[in-house]
RNA sequence: GCGAGCUUAGUUCAAUGGCAGAACGCCAGCCUUCCAAGCUGGCCACACGGGUUCGAUUCCCGUAGCUCGCUCCA
């Protein structure tokens, strides 16, 4: 743990010595959850995202790209439900101090039978509050408001506006002293603070009117831009579903405690894949069946008779071969597939790719399958229509026997209770569907950049023995980066910079490649010093320039990772190095 | 947000109620024909604010930041 905490301590420095990563308003005593990018920062960071934007739009025909604002319409972030969530209340307790969701606390107490007790007597406040005199007393003896239960008054305080469910209800109990409490603390039977509404959203105002009624909020992410510009992008790009949008850019989440250097930051950088396909029901009918996933699918193709399942697991090797690319090695990341009972309620399937960082394995990032839900929210809040129209699909549909077709709506009709969807949910997307018009399902990739840009900077970071000249040993600390995402290509060197027709060839060669990539020029210091600034900066080649240049026209190429040398002319070299950079 | 500890040069570390040092790095010069060589010179620090004191980097208080634990991480 220790030897850990200084694997990132090392870096953490390097980066700052280096300029990589720089503290946020450093000079006024820096700011929580903030960071800058350095000169090669931001070189590492803008690689990172023209590789994901290359391999995710440009490179592909069936995805589009948008930048959208980061301040949007506060009814966006209403029907996304983040005005909901975010604005989770805490409470802590005034005994053991320990902060809790308030809604968390359900949690604890439902190994306890709460919430099953508690769910027969919801609509009743009279029931609940003789219920909860009897349990609280069992549950936390010490609090004032369950001594005095003959006196105290519980009353019910909703979480949500329309609470459903009994987690959807705080129960306060007065205290004597006319304050109120939720349930005991479960820790320790301690008396709870009121629940406060914690915002993890940025606020601000706009307009120069500072009234609470012009409230907008800093974008949490930016995949609801996406969902808010699908109509105007699949009707301008010629696009058909399946077909995705992505976007890269900051977002802004007012973390409770950001730790962990640069990972868990208040503003940060998404990319953000969301891709548009049918609805299984709508694969059906085109194709008479949905493709199941099996370990011998061939994902390397997307195929018409694709259902989410392989869609989700197409896009989940799509981003683990994106990985290996930018560098983190097979076996660095491990997928974690969430259980059932840990996905939100919309979500069908959620992978986290997890990397095992210094202070332990965290989300690099999320591949969800998200259902139909942002489009349908969209349109219910919005009033504007989300669905697309599939003329094949209208067509198939209209090839069905009377038969055929009351079959297919039993069919779906069953698979959709199942589910727990109501009939009428059903019958209405039926009848929808039947003449040819849905609302695409999602598979939304979610990769942060910043904690790409840590994790792949914490992968590549090494610290290696080698001898030096006078026989001792020397600490190599190289950063193995890949050539695509190593902040300097190449650095170029004069071997010696006192003789003047070897140093203006250096000068004309370092030119010539300043022009093609970002490269760097060095003169001072003895060659082996030269070699290892950049091994620490982890660029993958350096170039001398020496007497045999002014002779033959060839250059000494030196390599990162084996420190080995060889000759080369400079056409070879640039094609060498191109290839390896793209 | 709570609790504990910490904060001296770019980095890693010293010392001190009375001029704040080293190593490495960095910059300049000399030298140098391939892996942190050598010589000379140079830049750079007591996190910030307040208090006690003749005098505070040192003692006290506050703020910020960092680390650890709790908590949070849709």
């Amino acid at each position: 743990m220790s030897e850990n905490k200084s694997t990132l301590d090392t870096l953490v420095a390097l980066c700052k010595r280096r300029g990589f990563i720089f503290q946020s308003s450093e000079i006024y005593g820096g700011f929580a959850g903030f960071w800058d990018y350095g000169p090669l920062g931001c070189e590492l960071k803008r690689n990172i995202k023209d590789s994901w934007w290359k391999a995710t739009v440009r490179t592909r025909e069936d995805v589009e790209g948008l930048d959208a604002s980061i301040i949007m319409h506060p009814a966006i972030w209403k029907a996304s439900g983040h005005l909901d969530t975010f604005a989770d209340p805490m409470s802590m307790c005034r005994n053991c101090k320990k902060l809790m969701r308030a809604d968390q606390i359900w949690d604890l107490f439902a190994e306890n039978g709460l919430e099953a007790a508690l769910a027969p007597l919801l609509g009743d406040p009279g029931k609940i509050a003789n219920w909860c005199k009897g349990r609280g007393r069992a549950l936390a003896p010490n609090l004032d408001a369950v001594k005095n239960a003959e006196t105290a008054l519980p009353r019910l305080f909703p979480r949500l506006a329309e609470p459903k469910t009994a987690r959807d209800l705080y129960i306060l109990l007065a205290t004597p002293d006319g304050k109120e409490s939720v349930l005991p603390c479960p820790h320790c039977g301690g008396e709870m603070t009121e629940p406060r509404p914690f915002n993890l959203m940025f606020r601000t105002v706009v307009g120069p009117i500072d009234d609470p009624a012009n409230a907008a909020y800093l974008r949490p992410e930016t995949a609801q831009a996406i969902f808010a510009q699908y109509t105007n992008i699949l009707k301008t790009s010629r696009q058909a579903v399946p077909f995705g949008i992505a976007q890269m850019g900051k977002s802004f989440r007012n973390e409770v405690t950001p730790r962990n250097y640069t990972f868990r930051s208040r503003e940060f950088e998404q990319m953000e894949l969301e891709f548009f396909i049918k609805p299984d029901e709508a694969v059906e009918l085109l194709c008479g069946h949905v493709a199941r996933l099996t370990p011998e699918t061939d994902l390397s193709q997307p195929q018409p008779d694709w259902g989410w399942e392989i869609w989700h697991k197409y896009w989940v090797e799509q981003r683990k071969n994106w990985l290996l690319k930018a560098g983190l090695p097979q076996g660095s990341f491990v997928e974690y597939w969430q259980k059932p009972d840990e996905l939100a309620h919309y979500a069908r399937a959620c992978v986290d790719i997890e990397y095992a960082f210094p202070f332990g394995t965290q989300e690099l990032e999320g591949i969800a399958a998200r259902s139909d839900f942002d489009l349908t929210q969209h349109q219910t809040h919005s009033g504007k229509p989300m669905e697309f129209f599939d003329e094949p699909l209208k067509l198939a549909a209209k090839r069905l026997s009377d038969e055929q077709k009351a079959a297919f709506r039993a069919k779906t009709l069953a698979d959709w209770t199942a589910r727990g969807k109501s009939e009428q949910a059903a019958n209405r997307f039926l009848d929808r569907l039947l003449e040819g018009y849905y609302i695409p399902h999602v598979i939304e990739p979610s990769a942060g950049v910043d904690r790409m840009a840590l994790a792949l900077l914490c992968n590549a970071y090494s610290e290696e023995q080698i001898p030096n000249d006078s026989g001792k040993e020397d600490v190599r600390t190289v950063l193995h980066l890949s050539p695509i995402i190593a902040p300097v290509k190449a650095a170029v060197f004069p071997l010696v910079k006192n003789k003047p027709e070897l140093y203006a060839k250096a000068r004309e060669i370092f030119k010539t490649l300043q022009s093609r990539w970002n490269t760097y020029w060095d003169e001072s210091g003895a060659i082996g010093r030269r070699y290892r600034r950049q091994d620490e900066i982890g660029t993958p080649y350096c170039i001398t320039v020496d007497f045999q240049t002014l002779e033959d026209g060839t250059v000494t190429l030196r390599d990162r990772d084996t420190m080995q040398q060889s000759r080369i002319s400079i056409p070879e070299l640039v094609a060498k190095i191109d290839a390896a950079v793209n």
